[in-house]
RNA sequence: GCGCUCAUAGCUCAGCUGGAUAGAGUGUCUGGCUACGAACCAGAAGGUCGCAGGUUCGAGUCCUGCUGGGCGCACCA
């Protein structure tokens, strides 16, 4: 299946004319062969190999009984490319078949480019699909440290690549406000609540030790005084939670938008516990026959599905575990109607993939639409030493403070040009002192270096007429093009692959490319029409450069 | 012990359904601003792609084993 990019369309040309070869050399009786090989039309590494490869010769051999390249001899036999767009082909290597595409070729698709306009990089690739990216999703008890920034940013930026190629995606954070972490975070509320208030008694050992817990309880006793020292403690206890969590929540919102993160839901958990969505789907995988009894507790019978043992859902004391909220939600998620589900987590969740997926299968849902991108860890360093990262001893960095201290740009580009399953070593110290020579800003300088020159040469020429850019005949300005031509190509490799930082591998390239063409070729010259040629393709590339920065959450300033 | 995951240049990392001579940044060395932004460019040097087998016309990419790092194996979340 070819997708239907700019390149797509002419790599489907090569395609067909290969077809066309093959099936006239066995009606010819020069070829035998029983099926077509799902063969590959690709871009060469090597500008001297060509514009486009074509590998079934030596995917034919076997079948044909025929050296690979016999067949490609055959094929250059009985092709036929007039009427095509293809200028020659020839035989290389072990038996590749190397096709050179005319020579304005490259200039036909700037000249695509050029009418797509505001929606070139748009892709029908999605139909429409309802595909759900749940990321981040950090308990509500402290603040957001290294690693929800890491998911944070691989999430959106995701979600954005999801967008462009057709998809229809949802931002989603599930708040994980009920169970048992919300017990011992109103345990600690409470212990610094009577503290702050003077009583001498034992901070709860098992407590968060943030130090935004304590500030917040200051500015609540500024607010309401010692009211809640009277009432009954499980009272208390709940109006500090309720309280904390509220304006927890509102922190890790801010701090999220800060990042140029916006969600549109977040699904509380404590929602599927108050509608009895958590019984009723525990109900269901009875009826399923897929729960155990033993021990006084309910058990998921994840063994049919190949885990080691079962889990529990219910307790002995009757209190669902997560596990079994997190089944109500993922099924929750179905019943909404989203077609795919992607959940970004840390790596120290990879033990709940295989169970989670099961359960959906017991539930009757498709193994393959849960798709789980498991996000290996981020350690910081600090003065050259390892900082151990814990919400309970309360030394991280949080996401505000990194903001703070590197910037957004540089930070998004950082976690998102990283693929998911490297560990990432963070010197915040290195961050900051290398600032000049992060590589967002080699990506961000070539933007704006074609915005500077673009307002310099305005009114030099018209700029919104049509361009000749057939008279690009430098190496340079050729290797630009191709980068441009390919732009949908990578938004689509992006999407199918979940993979974000394949557009900041992409981005990287296209600015070295036209920091090249701009040592090589100047735009502000005599030759007018050179010059709009020049010009026509700068302002492609701001404009590939600034949607692909969008994709990752980065701005793409004028001046910098 | 069992499981998941990673290992590519001194360092940090890319490497696009397996494809031709493995790339970039950084660091080191050399050269380039009295024409459009030097936060830049050009060039040099730097590799047994962790090790050993296997599949294949072809393996950094797939499979098996081993070594090493990270993570997980709760009636926690």
């Amino acid at each position: 299946m070819e997708i239907n990019t700019l390149m797509g369309k002419r790599r489907q040309i090569v395609r067909r004319s290969v077809i066309a070869a093959m099936e006239a050399a066995q009606a010819a009786g020069k070829l035998s062969y029983e099926q077509l090989a799902d063969f590959a039309v690709e871009r060469p590494r090597e500008a001297a190999h060509g514009d486009f490869a074509v590998n079934i010769a030596m995917l034919m051999a076997k079948q044909c009984g025929m050296a690979p390249r016999d067949i490609a001899r055959t094929i250059a036999e009985y092709i036929d490319f007039n009427n095509t767009t293809i200028a020659k082909m020839e035989i290389a290597g072990p038996g590749f078949i190397n096709f050179r595409m005319a020579d304005d070729w490259l200039a036909s698709c700037l000249d695509e480019i050029v009418d797509q306009g505001e929606d070139f990089g748009r892709l029908d690739l999605g139909q429409g699909e309802k595909i759900q990216v749940e990321f981040v999703s950090a308990n509500p008890t402290g603040e957001l440290h290294m690693g929800n920034a890491r998911g944070a940013a691989i999430g959106d930026s995701l979600a954005a690549i999801l967008e462009l190629a057709g998809f229809e995606a949802s931002r989603e954070f599930y708040v994980n406000d009920a169970g048992n972490q919300i017990e011992k975070f109103a345990n600690t509320l409470n212990a610094l609540y009577l503290i702050e208030l003077g009583e001498e008694i034992e901070f709860p050992e098992d407590g968060y030790h943030g130090a935004d817990l304590p500030l917040l309880i200051k500015k609540l006793v500024a607010e309401i005084g010692d009211k809640y020292q009277q009432i009954e403690e499980p009272l208390r206890k709940e109006y500090l939670a309720e309280y904390a969590l509220r304006e927890k929540l509102a922190a890790i919102k801010a701090a999220l938008e800060n990042f140029g993160v916006n969600y549109d839901v977040w699904f509380s958990e404590r929602n599927l516990h108050d509608s009895g969505a958590v019984k009723d789907v525990i109900d269901q995988l009875g009826q399923r026959g897929w729960l155990l009894e033993k021990e006084g507790a309910l058990w998921l019978d994840c063994e049919r599905f190949g885990e080691e043992k079962p889990e529990v859902l219910v307790r002995a004391n009757g209190i669902p575990t997560y596990f079994a909220a997190d089944i109500a939600y993922h099924r929750d998620k179905y019943q909404r109607g989203f077609d795919k589900v992607i959940d970004i987590w840390g790596a120290d969740h990879h033990g709940h993939v295989a169970r989670m997926k099961g359960a959906m299968e017991a539930l009757g849902y498709d193994y393959d639409r849960l798709e789980v991108i498991l996000m290996q860890f981020v350690r910081l360093y600090k003065d050259g030493e390892l900082l151990k990262m814990s919400k309970r001893t309360g030394t991280y960095v949080t996401l505000d403070e990194l903001v703070e201290e590197v910037g957004r740009d540089a930070a998004r580009f950082f976690f998102v040009m990283r693929s998911a399953d490297s560990l990432i070593d963070f010197d915040m110290d290195l961050a900051k002192s290398t600032r000049a020579d992060n590589p967002v800003y080699y990506v961000q300088y070539a933007h704006a270096r074609i915005c500077s020159i673009l307002a310099q040469a305005n009114g030099l020429v018209d700029q919104q007429a049509k361009v000749d850019f057939t008279l690009l005949q430098d190496e340079s300005e050729h290797q630009l093009a191709l980068d441009l031509a390919y732009f949908p190509d990578q938004v689509a490799y992006a999407a199918m692959h979940r993979a974000p930082h394949h557009i900041a591998s992409y981005l990287l390239d296209l600015a070295g490319h036209l920091h090249n063409f701009y040592g090589q070729c100047h735009c502000i010259i005599d030759d007018l029409e050179l010059m709009a040629a020049r010009l026509a393709l700068m302002k492609a590339t701001a404009f590939v450069l600034k949607k692909g920065l969008s994709l990752l959450g980065v701005s793409a300033p004028e001046k910098m």
